[in-house]
DNA sequence: TATCGTGATTGAATCGATTTACACAGCCCG
DNA sequence: CGGGCTGTGTAAATCGATTCAATCACGATA
């Protein structure tokens, strides 16, 4: 028995067919110029020398890859985990691969994976922006040489750049999950995770704010509590100040699940009832919210719908259909109803 | 003011400097020979023309891509999260991009996404075996034409597959996490999550079953909990299964981080005080293990350092230097401790 | 002066597939 | 019988960088 050493090329497939390499790549690529039987044998001898095409080739030739480069804040926090994990889904509908290149909060590596991406191979771009801002943006693509990359957004960042985004209906979901506490018979509803950086939590705070305002309850100072990060010790500090400032309160919105979590053990360790006593709602529907106890209710932002969102438009982008430079698009939302809600 | 349209190329800036192609590949790669004036213009001329070097251009002719392949059971468990994410970390060392291919437990997906990452750009693969075996992986890995790609495998399966591979000291680590507990003061200890299928709960077991008999405790089979699933809602049935059978137990080894926040959550909601009634250990040390309330006490089995080892030993397959082609290297373990054990 | 050595530079082949423009055979029709 | 199609197939250029072998200039050596 022979073994192969070297893998066959479309020559040798072309010499054992006895055609030339055009013939035989059109074969490969099914193109119409080429008569059954001719088509039937440079086949066989392809099976026989078990050929596949050199992607190197074909790319530096065709002008593309395949692969698009993901840029994400990181993979340690659940809600962009299971983001990434939906958008190489949705790229695999495509038969896009996904490369990932993380950031970790800094500023200056943003920029340069920004670009350095774009000059290794990817087609295009995911990007979940995370320091930069749109007129940002624009500048660091705009200070290359050559085509500007086909790049889409995804988050509330970045939100002038000259490309499309994938947004999420933050303001409208963060009222929904406050309805939600009201119609369970909550009035005095703590916020807690707003602050003063772009992104969203500013529209997340207008949601809560207009279901206070609508339900004709009225907002109190005392329940809003801003934090500097999202993680769940920031939720466990903020209640466990609200109970020590002796506010009352019947009910919790955690800007993030997080959030929500750490208010969820800190009410227990403090032996408050929920959602007796208090009930809890949280924002992103990570898995996690699934497998507390009780389990969270909270709003799915759309994470599946937004990466089929995204690939279409960066798709579309590659395919160089017309695409809305600019103007974003949402999925739609979904109230996840668990037990840290009464109904 | 122009605009350059297209990517300046090396004839390009060869032109542009007066000197041959072949000089700018050498001024390029910083070869020793040519003239510090000549390099000094080339140089210039790159600069001026904005110059990248094609990347495909040069993968096809060096036959390198600076890519590597990770397979993946899924990015929505944490542990694999972090992990890839320190992976990536490891690979930008050496100068590689990382792409993700995750898996969903789907045994022919994960044949096939083996064979096809290879036949795309990967230089190497990184390898997190699910449903394959060391036989199966060989095969599969065989069945192609051509050089076998270089695989660097992680975690417990596919033990006997003609690969390196980087370990978890699942053994020793879970024997000093039960030790723990032990020191602690604990005689009756719950192992939550052990099962018959191949991976890391046979060691893990093994582990706690050595710690006993090591301290003189008499191992007890109503304390041993089999589950099919390593999430936390096992963690939380299987602690409320042992109230429930009235079994006494003073403290929980769950076999991972999940099972043991389940565990905890289901005590909280029994009552029973964490540590002073019982104690808990986890396995993994993912981040949501520093959050739990009472922080989970757990054993970091190095992720971080098996990431290093698996680059490394990746890199010196990709170089060519000699690696042991079966056999397993482990980075050291460590006992995390916080709140939810005695001292 | 003829020869050799050395550092600098380049022409041309190469990686493997794609694609354009052209060649050739056979057929129909005027 | 010559001109115009149609259907197949191929030669050769191309994508952009790398690299081997060859060339050249020039000072040193015999």
């Amino acid at each position: 028995m022979t073994v192969e050493r070297q893998p066959a090329t479309l020559r040798d497939v072309a010499r054992l067919a006895g055609v030339s390499p055009a013939t035989v790549s059109n074969v490969m690529q099914n193109r119409p110029r080429v008569a059954a039987e001719t088509r039937r044998r440079v086949r066989e001898a392809a099976r026989a020398l078990q050929y596949e095409p050199n992607p190197l080739a074909r790319s530096l030739r065709s002008g593309r890859t395949g692969t698009v480069a993901l840029i994400t804040p990181g993979l340690r926090n659940s809600f962009f985990a299971e983001l990434a994990s939906e958008l190489i889904r949705a790229a695999g509908a495509y038969d896009l691969r996904v490369s990932v290149e993380v950031l970790d909060g800094d500023r200056h590596r943003e920029e340069s994976t920004l670009t350095g991406v774009w000059t290794s191979y990817a087609d295009g771009i995911l990007y979940i922006p995370q320091e930069l801002n749109g007129h940002e943006i624009d500048y660091v693509l705009a200070s290359r040489a050559g085509r500007r990359p086909p790049v889409v957004l995804l988050g509330e960042r970045g939100a002038d750049a000259a490309c499309p985004q994938v947004t999420y209906r933050n303001r409208d979901a963060s009222r929904a999950a406050v309805e939600t506490l009201i119609a369970g018979g909550a009035r005095r509803i703590a916020a807690i995770g707003p602050h003063e950086r772009p992104g969203s939590a500013t529209p997340r705070f207008e949601g809560y704010a207009a279901a206070l305002v609508e339900a004709g309850l009225v907002p109190s100072p005392e329940l809003v509590r801003e934090t500097t990060t999202w993680h769940r010790s920031a939720g466990m500090e903020a209640v466990r100040d609200l109970l020590a400032d002796g506010v009352e309160f019947d009910a919790v919105f955690g800007f993030n699940d997080m959030i929500a979590l750490g208010a969820l053990a800190a009410l227990a360790n403090a032996g408050v009832r929920v959602p007796h006593d208090v009930q809890v709602v949280g924002f992103d529907d990570v898995d996690e919210a699934t497998y507390s106890v009780p389990g969270l209710t909270t709003v799915d932002p759309g994470k599946a719908a937004a990466a089929d969102l995204a690939l279409g438009l960066l798709d579309s982008l590659l395919r160089g259909d017309d695409v809305p430079e600019q103007g974003h698009v949402s999925p739609d939302f979904t109230v996840v109803v668990r037990d840290s809600t009464r109904t």
